[in-house]
DNA sequence: GGAGTGGCTGTACGCGTGTATAGCCTGTTG
DNA sequence: CAACAGGCTATACACGCGTACAGCCACTCC
């Protein structure tokens, strides 16, 4: 039988690649509240196959998780090599680099452990990275950086409220675009003057005596 | 029969309050997964009794979305009465906030319609208020405006991530305050010096001017 | 050329879910 | 005192889920 290339790549893959990049691509919006029928649907196979190829559930999320964070951790040594400042952050725009991206923060909502990590190695990085170039930027480097990870993850869980309001989808370039100038005006210029951000540590210090 | 008192006010509600309560306890940290029978548990009712007061699942999550939300306007009212550069956020650390934030964020990730319209009408409230206040702060004023919101909601859904690396739980005083310190760093220090930022936007520039 | 192997399908089972309903128990009303 | 109403429970049902298993089909190897 001819085999019509219609320019879909996923035709050329092994059934069990295609499992795998179906439940990735269902994981990331969906969660753990997918069906493995429907990612037999997706996948175009039955559902029996892919017990066949991943033997349960648990193990495809497993399987994938690793797939996914593999991919995500060589990226980030691929940043860590470029350097941050860099404004080769636009490369992220890659439509795998977002599917990483959005599955990645998806697990950290569903309580995915090797997500958990990654989240923790990224904190670790940021923390290390501040110390290295810019040790002044908080008394409390280590939460500066857990605050900065956990806000950039969830925002990508946000980028279906952060889409609708901007009027662009934040996975497509235009959005993405606008969403990154904002992010810069964000960094670099700040939003509480001195004065205010002087009166708002001393409330906090306040508090924090009166519990000690 | 003799009602002990043991300060838990739980005891003191009607069923339905109990079963509302316990719905909003559990939709705030499970999201739609969780069960009318594990709800039903939680309050110490029947399952039957949950269909009896709200009809059915999805009723008893719009009835929880409906109060829920009513307290979270409220309190958005009481902010913009009181203002935002207000050393009053520490407010915010009460208990009953901290749920309503956590219900709102979970909410936002399932989907619902009225957390959504809710998230919508805060980001047109930082774009008024950043018109009023801050012009200069963008030139995009209402995408700042929708990245803040974003990445505030995330930081909540993220918190069970942000505590495991404070080594303090957020919705606690002690982690909450080291969160706010290093939120009101990273809004008070810049991160991005004045040619590394100019660099980046030009950099969008250019791509945005290819896609022209 | 027959046996074996592995990718693959279809059907079936047990379980937990949301939903429906029949009935109990207590307090109130005529 | 009898009838009623409503808060509440227990049981039952249909459905979709993850899982298990028996078997088909094409290909390879002796």
């Amino acid at each position: 039988m001819v085999q019509p290339r219609v320019g879909r790549d996923l035709e050329d893959l092994t059934a069990r690649a295609r499992i795998r990049d179906a439940a990735i691509e269902l994981f990331a919006d969906r969660g753990a509240a997918t069906t493995i029928r429907d990612i037999a649907r997706a996948a175009g196979v039955s559902a029996g196959l892919v017990r066949h190829h991943f033997g349960s559930k648990d193990a495809l999320r497993e399987a994938c998780d690793a797939f996914v964070l593999d991919r995500a951790m060589s990226m980030k040594e691929q940043v860590m090599a470029d350097g941050f400042g860099n404004p080769a952050f636009l490369s992220a725009a890659h439509p795998t680099i977002l599917l990483t991206y959005r599955y990645v923060a998806r697990a950290l909502i569903d309580g995915s452990a090797p997500a958990a990590a990654m989240f923790d190695e990224l904190v670790r990085l940021g923390t290390a990275w501040f110390e290295r170039h810019d040790p002044e930027a908080s008394e409390d480097l280590p939460a500066l950086s857990a605050v900065i990870v956990a806000m950039h993850t969830g925002l990508v869980v946000m980028h279906e409220h952060l889409a609708r309001n901007l009027g662009a989808d934040v996975f497509e370039l235009a959005g993405y675009l606008r969403m990154s100038r904002a992010l810069i005006d964000l960094y670099s210029r700040p939003l509480l003057d001195d004065p205010t951000a002087a009166a708002a540590r001393s409330s906090i210090d306040k508090v924090s005596e009166g519990e000690r």
